[in-house]
DNA sequence: TAAATAGTGTCTATGAGACATTATGTA
DNA sequence: TACATAATGTCTCATAGACACTATTTA
């Protein structure tokens, strides 16, 4: 790239001055629907002080390099690797997306944190093979309910609350969904999901036929067989796969 | 605030490890709807390396502060802060929000830069009132198509583009329109408005429809006289001071 | 009077919400 | 057979898009 008259010599020059500057954590919002259809998220349990033995969403600092040329990690890659740290999981088949930078003031009592929260998707047939990661001394889904009522660090119930707001948007508009369930579903399936994550019950059959549009439009196709239940089993489906997140 | 057993000693302790921070920046993209009905980005001139003459948002850097206790500011601070420094303008008449974090290695060739950016609208009526301070050498307001066409410092284009398909969205869910027109505005005007900021053209007609939609819940009303145009003279309506943005 | 733009009305297709009804499995 | 739930159908209302038409001002 051409740089303007005299823009080398000033870099080469340059001595970013001594002020202070923020940590940038990444944390993130890894969420589910489990089996019992409940909304839920990953949380590990804090073995160090501030907030030891408390629940908060994992992350973990942004990697920053040591000169001009190696500036360290982009700000997505730290989410990755956090989430991998974490989960063994890669992006491939979870979706990770930013979510907000989180910096008031005072926020992490040890210094000056700026937290960029992301939110991550896992679908449900992939539980197994989360196995936890780093420094955690424990790991554990819990349903967004019940993380809501007990303590969290810092101001995760913030960022949590804010995630969840975020799916439950994404959801109307965006097609997420595939993220929320596993590679093949059923109709009650998804729509258990959904309202799982809005909170709001749905019409069956206004559900089916809003459904059997994604169908006709091929984003959707039934699979093989059926999902054996309590009841009448239920023709099973699969997303088409290259219609995109 | 109960601390957990240990946790006052250990902070009292605490010494944040010398591990690399980035700098983390606040930019913001100030939007507004000019006379010509142009969507419009105000931008800075910069007088130092690197991109010294090269135009670029306004913003600066988060003010961290000396001590534990007192951590700085707030990062939406520092975006009010910035608002003001650079137009003068308060957080009360204009529409502020986050919009993204961006941190690519890289972005910013002097060192590691995490930007927050920001993006803002400005009601037209104010724009006599922008009072460009701050160091910049220059200070103006550039149609959005001309800005793109052109050259922005760091990776503004990328942000500014953010910015404004961000708006585009906001426009058809939320009450932000409020920020697009002056105090009083007739129909046309606001179809302007959003013609501007979608790039699409609208049918006057129904675009009425959903206008006369908002007059009957009240979230707008008739204000006195006309407005005078080349041709037949509009009436004029406002937004209902209490309903919220 | 012509040009221009404000303002109104209408037809139709689509989609959402609220049901009622039928079908097919298991206990 | 009873029960549970999958699957389908129907009625109504609100809304969006396309478009034709009328009204009122200035040049």
């Amino acid at each position: 790239m051409m740089k303007r008259d005299g823009e080398q010599q000033f870099l080469a020059q340059y001595r970013p001055e001594d002020f202070r500057r923020p940590s940038v954590a990444v944390d993130i919002v890894v969420l589910t629907v489990t089996a019992n259809a409940q909304l839920s998220v990953l949380l590990v349990r804090r073995n160090e002080h501030p907030f030891k033995g408390v629940w908060a969403l994992p992350g973990g600092f942004l990697r920053v390099g040591p000169s001009v040329k190696d500036q360290g990690e982009d700000l997505d890659a730290a989410a990755v690797r956090e989430l991998e740290e974490e989960t063994g999981l890669s992006p491939d088949v979870v979706f990770l997306d930013q979510l907000h930078a989180f910096g008031q003031a005072g926020r992490d009592p040890r210094m000056r944190v700026v937290s960029v929260a992301y939110y991550a998707l896992v679908p449900p047939d992939l539980l197994p093979r989360v196995r936890p990661g780093g420094d955690a001394s424990q790991v554990r889904w819990t349903s967004v309910t019940a993380a809501r009522a007990g303590e969290l660090a810092f101001d995760h119930q913030i960022i949590l609350t804010t995630a969840v707001a975020r799916v439950a948007e994404q959801l109307e508009t965006t097609a997420i969904a595939r993220s929320l369930v596993g590679s093949t579903f059923t109709i009650p399936e998804l729509r258990a999901a959904f309202e799982s994550v809005t909170g709001k019950k749905l019409d069956h059959g206004n559900f089916r036929r809003k459904f059997n549009a994604l169908v006709l439009s091929g984003v959707v196709e039934r699979a093989p067989g059926k999902r054996a239940t309590a009841s009448k089993p239920a023709a099973v489906y699969r997303f088409h796969p290259r219609s995109d997140a």
